[in-house]
DNA sequence: ATAATTTTGTTGCAAATACAACATTTTTAA
DNA sequence: TTAAAAATGTTGTATTTGCAACAAAATTAT
């Protein structure tokens, strides 16, 4: 069997440490522009969920966003029902950086399928997607203590 | 266009996480089974080509490896014709961790790729690595300091 | 042959990452 | 309804990560 976890492993180190150099123009420091989308693309999101949406670890996520709100670029408001949670919005800021992560993201992405068809962008996807679906479980059962038997 | 890229992070990040946890049984520390397995297979190789091979900085490989050599899992030996370059080689403590991080990693492999047949698997492991190809391209550009336009 | 450039490796910082341990609220079980 | 468990969030601490800046050797250009 071929080895589709190494590729897969050189592929994202090599895409977040462009990504981490590139948004330095930002002031974004390293790993944030990973929170600052996905609050932005979901707005009201809880720490804890988006911990498992990154698959970061959940106090690293705690640091960084109480980073981005140092920076204003987002903000955390207090869930009038639910008092232990702590509802995640981006700014005005925040936002207005939005579209210049997704410029660069879709500039990486153009970049890492050139030579693939459409079809085999799509088809690509697809077994990724899979693939994810898969890995996420054991993360989760990892994370939260469980051993893997193997 | 589908995104791709955002489920190759989110694999990366989910399995190198459960494989840290993981090999911490064998007193490796975070991220140090990359190294250790590629010097296995690469015996000899120098520091340099290390960071390429895996992508990641030059001072962090430097540190890890610094680590492994504290821990008797790998030796630095000099070059005799070139004053300048470290060759790296596992020792036997290291060699003997080897096939456990091995049999770790074709696990991750299997939970991965459940469900996909025989040749989704194969395609997806060439797709991968004509991604990884297009990628490492940008990566070393980036890296020498030169600027993407986009 | 000498100078300029590239390769290779190292340290000093500053920052991110994550495990452990804890606190509080919410949910589930008895 | 109370007790036990889970969910959510935080801080302390240790470690990794990586950019700058440097040094020395090797390669390339003049």
């Amino acid at each position: 069997m071929k080895d589709i976890l190494r590729e897969i492993g050189m592929i994202a180190r090599s895409l977040d440490s462009i990504s981490n150099i590139e948004f330095k123009e930002y002031d974004l420091t390293k790993g944030q522009y990973l929170y600052l989308v996905r609050i932005c693309e979901n707005p009201g999101i809880i720490l804890e969920k988006l911990s498992e949406l990154i698959k970061v670890d959940r106090t690293t996520a705690a640091r960084a966003i109480q980073k981005l709100e140092a920076n204003h670029l987002i903000e955390k408001k207090a869930d009038p029902i639910n008092k232990k949670i702590k509802c995640l919005f981006p700014t005005e800021k925040g936002q207005n950086i939005y579209p210049l992560i997704m410029k660069e993201h879709h500039y990486s992405t153009q970049i890492a399928v050139n030579g693939l068809s459409e079809k085999e962008q799509l088809l690509l996807a697809t077994l990724l997607h899979r693939v994810r679906k898969n890995v996420e479980v054991s993360w989760e059962h990892v994370k939260k203590g469980k051993k893997r038997e193997y």
